[in-house]
DNA sequence: CCCCTTCGATCGATCGATCGATCGGGCCTG
DNA sequence: CAGGCCCGATCGATCGATCGATCGAAGGGG
């Protein structure tokens, strides 16, 4: 494993335990087994850190989201399953996705934005599809794909691979529930 | 309204928007109005003020849930319709509740996390009744509360008043979706 | 009524510590 | 001996927190 990328695991883990502002310099030197000097060698600033750990699994999200087709209900099981499926694999990571978009400041922040938006139109359109199909049920399309991403990443914030779930049971079950909340004909 | 209050109000805003460690007591004691010597006359440690801010909406949710009766079914559309209005009317404080418990360290931690815990096995208590008495129909019942508790605290992470959303009209379709995720009976 | 004391409220100045970031130079390898 | 890798030392800025001093209002004795 190259330098780089243990700075970058360790920046994951620590933004990820501590949030960004609670992550010093030294902190995330000494977890990456080098001094604070050293670690200026492999990144930018500590923004840009955060800013290439929130495009890279973002750009991956994407990435697998682009590759699903199907029909309408087959879209979004498919979208909640590998959803799911990332933010328990790297729940890290998706983490300090999903909670630390506050830390970044100007074109940065609406580049990050932007992809998140990018990734948050696959649910939407997948939902809208569904509904004009009539094989989902829902009062309103937006507040749904809200209430279903919000399900979904929440995973990253209790899952650990050491417990008793099984990933996969774990993909089936999401998509169970996220048929039944929005009125999946059964 | 009193100097503490706006103290406390200031603080919930700010960390909130900015999250604890990206909160100065600068920036903290300018929102209130005070200098930041000034501050310390109304308030403990920065992490008192959090811990107090955590404690107050946490006790309050709990008093909301102990008063809540029914058949299984009801009482989980309560617990569902209560809690989401609670997040969307005050979003910053229960996002402050949600999202910086990671701030807190040793007793104070302990503390909190015994109030959340104690205000999720109302929901835990609700889905694993409504399962016995074959009103719902989940895979895991535990998977399922981390899931419906993650869908409707995510309310305070978008929902806005001045948005299109009526507030009565979100609490009864959460409700809607609570159920139909958990295989509730139709 | 007036002075003197008391006290909560307030702030400018400053504390030691830590922040993110930089620099010059040493070490090792090819 | 040239160049990539690394670090101790240090930068100015800011952190959370505290200090002594000052202000005006309230209260009580003469």
């Amino acid at each position: 494993m190259t330098t780089e990328e243990r700075v970058r695991e360790a920046a994951v883990r620590l933004f990820a335990e501590r949030g960004f502002h609670g992550t010093g310099i030294r902190d995330l030197a000494q977890a990456a087994g080098l001094s604070s000097a050293t670690l200026y060698h492999y990144m930018g600033t500590k923004e840009d850190l955060l800013v290439e750990i929130m495009r890279t699994s973002l750009t991956e999200l994407i990435g697998k989201a682009e590759q699903i087709t199907g029909d309408e209900t087959d879209r979004l099981v498919s979208l909640v399953k590998m959803h799911v499926r990332a933010h328990a694999e790297k729940p890290r990571e998706t983490a300090v996705v999903d909670g630390e978009m506050r830390a970044l400041t100007g074109e940065r922040r609406e580049e990050i934005v932007a992809l998140r938006d990018r990734y948050e139109r696959f649910w939407q359109d997948a939902i809208d599809d569904g509904v004009k199909a009539r094989k989902l049920k829902v009062a309103d399309p937006s507040v749904a794909r809200l209430a279903l991403l919000e399900m979904c990443s929440g995973v990253s914030r209790w899952y650990s691979p050491a417990g008793p779930v099984n990933l996969s049971d774990l993909t089936i079950q999401y998509a169970a529930m996220a048929l039944g909340m929005l009125g999946a004909a059964r």
